[in-house]
DNA sequence: CTCGACTCCTGCTGGC
DNA sequence: TGCCAGCAGGAGTCGA
């Protein structure tokens, strides 16, 4: 599901409760997601104070004052559900919430919350993930880069050296389609289905266009489109479909402004449309996964 | 090396 | 109404 700009959002609801907070006590309900979890997991988190976030691809860091980081990856399904402890309860809790007691302990936890942690001043914190294809782990704070699953990341789109130049040099060679080349977390990090999508749209690219023929002008289109979109999505929260919501309960809006995605047979935005012979938004697979573009406007 | 197919897992939707 | 095939926002692994 998420992807960078859902990741963001995600992180920063997780900020507000958990940044300068200590977690009191930290409960595993399974041995593992995607992989086992770490050795004492839940016990290397308790008494733990969260220090600071950061967020790299569709990773979420969470430094802790134990020299550790947590790493989360939300996968397809994932979720962070925060909630009070004790007090009355507030509409974004669902219909599954349930209360701790004082204590926090006897709080059974809802169906796929693999990791719970609570903090002292009363949030409690689940991590849901259906589908399992979402992981946890824990690593030096001082390595956090060389970590096997974040050493292979291309640029942060969001960054400054994400340039057309730095694009262009990852894309040289490549005989891949754009829409695979741009999913590759090692040539850029953080895209995924939809904003590949929405990217390629707004830069005028084919996703069938092979990736070594785009260095160059179309790299210079790309670029902005793939930093424009992010941002906006950023802004309006991110894209909620279906498991998606963000840690305060809210949902994003920016799935009411997709150009081409999941919109197979509507008239793309920029098409004058479909009775006047436009084509319309197409939908078509690759590497066993929905592409959703303009024929007529992407090339 | 690079690429595409396959795989993990659960839940929902749409067509019959 | 009920059943089941197909599909879903990810990405590591394997074989060609």
């Amino acid at each position: 599901m998420p992807e960078l700009p859902e990741v963001e959002t995600v992180m920063r609801g997780l900020a507000a409760v958990l940044e300068g907070r200590r977690i009191a006590h930290a409960a595993t309900t399974r041995p593992d997601m995607r992989w086992p979890f770490p050795d004492r997991l839940a016990e290397r988190l308790s008494g733990a104070t969260v220090t600071g976030f950061r967020r790299r691809g569709k990773y979420i860091l969470a430094r802790l004052d134990t020299a550790e980081s947590l790493l989360i990856h939300l996968g397809m399904s994932g979720r962070l559900v925060a909630r009070p402890m004790n007090g009355p309860p507030v509409p974004w809790m669902g219909p599954t919430g349930r209360f701790s007691d004082a204590r926090g302990h006897n709080m059974p936890p809802e169906a796929h919350e693999h990791l719970v942690m609570e903090t002292e001043d009363g949030t409690r914190i689940g991590f849901v993930d259906p589908r399992r294809f979402g992981c946890v782990d824990l690593m030096p704070t001082a390595g956090e880069d060389r970590h096997r699953l974040l050493a292979g990341l291309g640029p942060e789109p969001l960054e400054e050296d994400f340039t057309p130049e730095a694009l262009s040099a990852a894309l040289a060679g490549k005989r891949a389609p754009m829409k695979a080349a741009l999913l590759d977390q090692g040539v850029v990090a953080g895209l995924g289905n939809i904003y590949v999508a929405e990217a390629l749209f707004r830069a005028g690219i084919s996703p069938k266009r092979l990736a070594h023929t785009v260095p160059g002008k179309r790299a210079e289109r790309l670029v902005p489109a793939i930093k424009a979109v992010l941002e906006e999505a950023i802004g309006a929260g991110g894209s909620s479909l279906r498991d998606y919501v963000r840690a305060d309960g809210e949902l994003g809006r920016f799935q009411d402004r997709f150009a081409v995605y999941d919109r197979d047979g509507q008239p793309c935005p920029l098409c004058p449309g479909l009775e006047s012979g436009c084509t319309g938004v197409k939908r078509i697979v690759q590497s066993g996964r929905s592409t959703f573009w303009c024929p007529r406007t992407q090339r």
